[in-house]
DNA sequence: GACGTATATAACAATATACGTATATGCGTG
DNA sequence: CACGCATATACGTATATTGTTATATACGTC
């Protein structure tokens, strides 16, 4: 496991995380918050842990994890390249369904360029 | 393939969407700019495709592929929850900075609890 | 110090992913 | 319509990752 992004990858690895960001939990909390075998919890939490996405606190026989705000953020980093990208399609997503819209009415002939269509389902938020 | 996640999991991949968020690049010059073999670059572009985070026109015997903003925005959003975190674990480390620069002459006992350490190298971002 | 709880690790099987090589398709041009 | 360029796909293989079962370590309690 190397990079941020491959252990983020795995949902079982994010569900661990979205529930530390709440707060911290112990290993068995996980366990059963996320009706996940304990192996398979102590593992994922060792990919995170040697990633430094979360660190562990001893009490007593329990081990506390805490998410660890720091590798996150290259994520984030990434990512902005992508932002100003996504306003500046807001408006033009705005325009395209106006133009939509008022051609219910007028019809025109159809675009010159072919457009390839997405093939798993959109995942769009609303 | 299926998440947002596990595709952008892929470096080629990310080197790929990086490059066509300057710009709508042809097969052909992914190939050259990132030194891809071409079977390579069409089928990680294959996966992009399917999952709808880029498109592809029709030019001559070129296809131009460019950037798709919805799917991306899906990460985002699985980051958001994170976000608050950082800022205020910005402060917090701010502080824990001020304290060591302090404790350099006026040295103390060391910590009761123990705290993992990340066994990868740092990968925070200057 | 034996026992139970909590967590970590080992070993193995199943699955999947990525790359390389070779080949197929599609389009424009002579 | 044969040829060449641009892109897509098929196939075999190496490698990696995940889940599962079993076991090891650590700690508190009686």
């Amino acid at each position: 496991m190397e990079s941020v992004f491959e252990i983020i990858a795995e949902p079982n690895r994010r569900a661990i995380l979205s529930l530390l960001a709440g707060a911290e939990q112990s290993v068995g909390d996980i366990e059963r918050r996320l009706r996940m075998p304990q192996p398979t919890v102590s593992k994922h939490l060792r990919v995170l842990r040697d990633a430094g996405i979360v660190s562990s606190t001893v009490d007593a026989q329990r081990r506390l994890y805490r998410l660890q705000p720091g590798p996150l953020q290259e994520v984030d980093a990434w990512l902005a390249q992508f932002r100003r990208f996504w306003s500046a399609h807001i408006d033009a997503l705005e325009r395209h369904l106006n133009r939509m819209d008022r051609d219910r009415m007028d019809r025109r002939a159809p675009d010159k360029k072919k457009t390839s269509t997405r093939k798993t389902g959109g995942r769009s938020r609303p």
